[in-house]
DNA sequence: AATTCTGCCTAACATTTGTTAGGTCTCGTC
DNA sequence: GACGAGACCTAACAAATGTTAGGCAGAATT
């Protein structure tokens, strides 16, 4: 007998995806399961399978659509302020941007930073043009903030790009960041790489 | 029939958790079976619990010995470069001591740091207090740097604190990293948080 | 020499996992 | 009203998991 209350979601797939990104961004892929998913989305674990082929196929459009949001508020961040601000504003627009997608939207993102060292490599190369396109536009905005001399000719954009990778991506791991300490770590941050040198020029 | 090459290794103990450090290290807590301890380390599973009470009492072993080797690390190469150096070289020297830790020596800091966030609330509390000591070493180098100026005295150590943690722990989630590039990431990031400033004062 | 202890093994257990096969209900279409 | 397809459920499968109980050889102790 179904339940009178389970009125036909409009759309489960979409469902499924989201309780299970929630699932991987809060357990990790392993410890996220078929069953645990169905549950949080209202339905039996067999019944997945008319939407999914496999667990894999779910974490791999997860991972990219993770990555692909991050991407895009990044990206969408900095053609936002490039029209008129300084190349010091960009980058801090681009920093406080991916940070926001993080702790903000959506499990999508978390899930896709937590869970992309601990999965199979077959889900891994399948993740590999998106990630790669997201490092494409993070080095894009680096070098846009080189040319006008916001950064020294000579610095190592490639360190650069990693300690503001990791800096915001580890926020995850600190559960009891407060929204004031991640405000202050976005100023930090990018006075840091832009500030001094910003002064001076 | 007890195989002749298996000529009683010395300390069976350590053995498994050499092994179970590895495993965690490489593929997470959900993802490390006993079994696969158990062929790492050269016994069989059901043995392993003549020398632990359980899997969560090796992951809370491994997790503190490893937070505690980093903590160490730079504890001694702090102590290390206090005596007659610049309180830039002693950040310095503490930012390589924590990379080089990570990297190189062992699978338990790998093991603690990517594993902290997907293991059980019962286990993280086991681990608190080893975590907070390393905390405070950390925060103490950075008041010892503000404290010489070579920070600005309304610097936020909290937010340069999960700077220097996120990046450096950001590495272990690139494999690709080559050694050269890691010095250069020590390098950036040491002169970015005392560089300027230092070479003002 | 008899006994106990140490260190490991074998074999099973209950549970959980991803996955599959077949059934059932509801809806729109003919 | 028959029919077929869409969307879901039930019930099982084999494999893998943490864990336990009992056994067995050799060293240590008495």
């Amino acid at each position: 007998m179904p339940d009178a209350s389970a009125i036909q979601q409009p759309d489960m797939r979409r469902r499924i995806l989201d309780a299970a990104a929630f699932l991987l961004a809060e357990n990790g892929y392993k410890a996220t399961t078929l069953r645990g998913i169905a549950d949080a989305a209202g339905l039996k674990a067999g019944s997945i399978y008319y939407h999914f082929p496999s667990k894999d196929h779910i974490t791999v459009e997860i991972l990219n659509e993770g990555v692909a949001q991050v991407s895009s508020a990044v990206k969408e961040a900095v053609t936002d302020a490039s029209a008129e601000k300084s190349s010091a504003e960009i980058l801090h627009a681009a920093i406080e941007a991916h940070l926001t997608a993080l702790t903000e939207h959506s499990s999508y993102t978390r899930a896709s930073i937590r869970c992309f060292s601990m999965v199979s490599e077959g889900i891994r190369k399948e993740t590999v043009e998106v990630r790669r396109a997201f490092d494409a536009i993070w080095l894009d905005v680096l070098r846009v903030v080189q040319a006008t001399g916001a950064l020294p000719a000579d610095a190592d954009l490639k360190s650069l790009h990693l300690i503001i990778l990791g800096t915001l991506n580890w926020t995850l791991e600190c559960h009891g960041a407060t929204e004031k300490e991640k405000r202050a770590l976005v100023e930090t941050l990018s006075s840091l790489v832009v500030g001094p040198n910003a002064a001076i020029l």
